[in-house]
DNA sequence: TTTGCTTATCGTCGATTTACGATTATAAAG
DNA sequence: CTTTATAATCGTAAATCGACGATAAGCAAA
C-alpha cells in the first residue's frame, strides 16, 4: 500500500484490519492452523510442512508476530513459535464484534438488492 | 504480492485468506460497518462518510465485491451496495472454524512460551 | 439530444508484498 | 576456537496495493 490514510479510522478498525491482513494469505492461515493443531510451538518443521522456502516462512512468521498472533522464543539453536493467546483474544473479540454488526439474515435475498 | 504459491494450500485456507485480505484495510472494515449499520445499501454516501476520494472508495468496493462480501445493484444513476449474505455466511463459517481450532486458553502464559 | 449527476475505469506514482537465494547471526557441541 | 545446525536478515525482482485526478460510462430529466 502507500500513502495510507489509516489515521482517519477507528483504533478498533485499524487493529481488526491489521489482524485480518495478517490472515490475508493462505500460507499464514496454514501456519496458524499448524501451530494450533500441534498445541505447541513448532520451529523449522513449519518449513517442512509448507511449500515455501525457509526465508519466506520466516517472513510470514514475522508478520504474524507483528500482528500479535504468534509468539516466538529462542530455544537453543532453534526458535519455538506458539500462538499468542492475548492476540487471539483480541482477534476473537474484534471479529466477533464485526460479525455481530453484520446481519445474519440476508439484507437482500442473495440475488438482487432492489433496495433504497 | 508476487509469484504466489496459493495452489499449494487448501481451498478453505485460500477462501479464508481472500476474505481476510478483503477485510485487511481499515477503509474496507469501515465500509462494511457502514453498510451493516444502515441496514441497507448506500451509494455515494460512503464517499461522504469516508476520508477518501470517490475513485478510491470505488476501488475498495470492487475488492469487497470480488471477495463476495458486498453486492452492488444499479438503481438509476446511482449504485446501491449491500452486504452479500451468502458471502458473510461463508465468512462466518470459515472464521468460526479457524477460531475453533485456536485454543482459547493460553498455550503459554502470555509471556514466555518455554515450550518444546 | 443535451444536460447533469453518479459511479467505474484508466493512468500514474510510490510503497508494499511475495518469493527466492545468499549471507549473516546465534547457539550448542566438539 | 571451530564446526554444525537453525533461523533471521539482506538483496533482488516481479507483482500488487493504495491513493489520486482525470476521463469515460450510465442513466434520468429537461
Amino acid at each position: 500500500m502507500a500513502i495510507h490514510k489509516r489515521a482517519e479510522f477507528t483504533a478498533a478498525e485499524q487493529r481488526l484490519a491489521a489482524i485480518a491482513k495478517a490472515l490475508g494469505h493462505p500460507a499464514r492461515v496454514a501456519i496458524v492452523r499448524l501451530l494450533a493443531q500441534r498445541q505447541a510451538c513448532v520451529c523449522g518443521e513449519l518449513v517442512l510442512e509448507l511449500p515455501l522456502s525457509q526465508s519466506t516462512v520466516s517472513q510470514h512468521l514475522k508478520e504474524l508476530k507483528a500482528a500479535g498472533l504468534v509468539q516466538g522464543e529462542v530455544d537453543g539453536p532453534r526458535v519455538c513459535y506458539c500462538l499468542d493467546a492475548a492476540g487471539w483474544t483480541v482477534a476473537r473479540q474484534l471479529l466477533g464484534d464485526l460479525l455481530a454488526e453484520v446481519p445474519v439474515v440476508a439484507l437482500a435475498p442473495t440475488a438482487a438488492p432492489s433496495c433504497c
